[in-house]
DNA sequence: GTTGTTCTACCAATTAGTCGGTAGATTTCC
DNA sequence: GGAAATCTACCGACTAATTGGTAGAACAAC
């Protein structure tokens, strides 16, 4: 038996990846899974709707490394690192963050669609803030760094570099950013933990 | 005198910046302009010889800049500070970086258009390692940083936080993130200087 | 009167989405 | 258990609108 839909998920989601929403039309992914245009209607009644559906899943897929992170990493800086390496399979992969694209065409993206990838984001930054304050807790993260904000940063510079080093210099690059934000946030006398094997799952 | 060449060249800009390269048409940009869609192409005659000129007319615009920031801030940290404020008037305008927005379509846009872009961000990149290298050996940023991975992680911490607060906290969080960037690279003995008053010219 | 700018009027291709219909399962009901 | 009804998945053939781009005429300015 062959799931039609997820292979529609898997293909869109990978079209979006690499040329944007707007960037990719019905016929290229029809072409790409073998099926053809009016039959994506039939799973996916509109653009958006499949929109819709990608942010949940890609939501639903960080959801469990988060929490798979959490529960393998004891240590703040090696989960930032982990969280990181999560980023490092799309570089590795060529494809950026499907929410990332998906904010920069904010403007023209359906409203709902708009308020899905602010929920992953805060998710995300809520999760980080969590993780850095038990860090500074538990000594291994600078006492000087406030939770809320550098939480954002982290983000922020995974979600840039992953943008970047994705034309520029690739994995390597990215690499280099990730070492250079967990040095930043480390307490003086914590030692350096080395790269997760973390990944996220498809693609 | 009426400059249809500079209006093209400005409403596309910021055509770009809200909804994406593959997001506004000729036609669009057309009725921003207040002139037909055909008599653009008499000014540019595809669409990505325009694209080519919104990438170096806004690489010029952050060349003045850079110079600008480098006469007027003596201090390594605040010269890292107003090169963020530059990207805060994005997040005030609800404005994309254009390069960003180009790197994200990336697959899908011409390979001379993404020279253009990768030139752009090494460029920059080359910059606040100097920037960095300077404020180390003057003693103002941690010794321990390493300037040209660091550089990088400045840059996308700021493409990252332009991209994600103009969706989530605005300029408010913007500024967040570009507090705890400069706090994770001052060193300890050094005082912190207050946000300059650096803006990109034009928009 | 020539040069630069804008126009109207068009083009072929592509866009998301609709239509009526079909083959094959699955369920319902006697 | 067998007929009838319903559902799922797909298809070819559309549509109306939009895409980037072209040809040639009109108009302006020096």
């Amino acid at each position: 038996m062959r799931d039609t839909r997820a292979a529609l998920l898997l293909q869109a989601e990978t079209l979006v990846r690499r040329r944007g929403y707007a960037g990719f039309s019905y016929a290229d992914l029809a072409e790409t899974v073998g099926i053809r245009k009016a039959s994506i209607h039939h799973h996916f009644a509109t653009k958006s709707d499949l929109a819709h559906a990608l942010v949940a899943a890609y939501d639903a897929r960080y959801d469990a490394a988060l929490a798979g992170i959490r529960a393998d990493e004891p240590d703040a800086i090696g989960r930032i690192a982990a969280y990181g390496a999560l980023y490092l399979g799309g570089v590795e992969a060529g494809l950026g963050c499907l929410c990332a694209v998906l904010a920069i065409e904010g403007e023209a993206l359906p409203a709902s669609l708009r308020a899905d990838i602010v929920g992953f984001f805060e998710k995300h930054i809520a999760w980080l803030e969590g993780v850095l304050a038990e860090g500074i807790a538990a000594g291994c993260v600078r006492a000087s760094v406030e939770p809320g904000p550098t939480a954002r940063m982290v983000i922020a510079a995974l979600e840039g570099a992953l943008l970047m080093e994705r034309l520029l210099a690739g994995p390597a690059g990215f690499r280099g950013t990730l070492t250079a934000l967990c040095d930043g946030l480390r307490a003086a006398g914590s030692v350096p933990t080395g790269v997760s094997s973390h990944r996220i799952d498809t693609i």
